[in-house]
DNA sequence: ACCTGAACACCGTTCAAGT
DNA sequence: ACCTGAACACCGTTCAAGT
């Protein structure tokens, strides 16, 4: 079935929402190269053209759904921790998150403009937490934002191999516990 | 002038080389969605379809300009030295080299095959050196490995923006060398 | 306001034909 | 062996027209 059941029954619109919901689901299952315009405008059983009363245009789809699936990583916590704890969190959630999107991932690192949008939702808050447990906050917020995303980039490329993707997560996880423990 | 002046003269042909220098000239000056085959054929003032006798396929493009610029990485250093800056001047140089091609970078970076092929070259040495200065050397590996990654990916995505570009490589060498410094 | 058909200016790649 | 013209199956996006 190519349309939610929900809906009103003769319905053809697309509502903004719908279609950044099927770019997303067709990015992972497809690749990049593979979310078209005219195969999401298929998948929603609508013609291209309707696409952009939504949406400016393709461009606008990935930076968009950068926005949605990276603003999770400044959920607010569970209880009350303390700043390293914090700062654990915020970096293990983006990983996370990296690791259930790869290639919305892959295809923000190639857009200068995306990355720069996701990065800064990390770093803004990184930046205030490390100030108030080190003074050489910069290059701590540096060294963990850039070990982030390289074992980011690692995982994202590994989408393929599961067992790979467990080891680099790992991995990430005892080196960030590793480089917390040195940080004071 | 279209066309190296030292050439034979009504010869039409294209090698191998002389594309693979075009497409690194083109990826570079106008970045990889411009880097088209019917774009680097028209810059060599040939068809495009000519491009197939020397090349698989686009792909075949970007992998093999990815080999031929990171095998620099490895490249033999002027003199004889220790262990830590034989490390040290394997990262920096890779680290110059997405400096000194961005596009490319962040082309190989979205494709997991190429990205695979440029990681190994560096990680393999890396291993290999550490194991020399410390027991954890896999964890030693994937931090300094996974860090400049992460730090070529912003260089990279600062191209354009070039004393961004020059704050990211002085962060970078300052991060490396206090992680070096904690390695024993 | 939203959807459509037709069109424009592109892509990568294949094939059969030329030299 | 290498280059070509023509064609195929795609792209993103615009425009004028329909409801």
């Amino acid at each position: 079935m190519k349309r939610p059941r929900g809906r009103p029954s003769q319905g053809k619109g697309v509502s903004r929402e719908l279609i950044l919901d099927a770019a997303l689901a067709l990015l992972e299952e497809a690749g990049e190269k593979s979310l078209t315009m005219r195969a999401l405008a298929a998948r929603l059983g609508v013609t291209p053209m309707s696409l952009y009363h939504h949406l400016e245009d393709r461009a606008e789809l990935l930076s968009e759904l950068s926005g949605r699936v990276y603003t999770e990583v400044l959920s607010d916590s569970d209880g009350p921790s303390d700043h390293r704890r914090q700062i654990r969190e915020i970096l293990v959630r983006y990983h996370d998150l990296v690791g259930k999107h790869p290639q919305l991932t892959l295809a923000i690192f190639a857009e200068p403009k995306a990355f720069a949008g996701m990065s800064r939702r990390i770093t803004d808050r990184l930046t205030e937490l490390l100030s108030a447990i080190t003074t050489e906050h910069v290059l701590w917020r540096d060294i963990l934002v850039d070990h982030s995303h390289g074992s980011g980039l690692a995982l994202a490329a590994a989408f393929a191999e599961p067992e790979r993707a467990q080891s680099i997560r790992d991995y990430y996880q005892q080196a960030l516990d590793g480089l917390l423990g040195r940080l004071e």
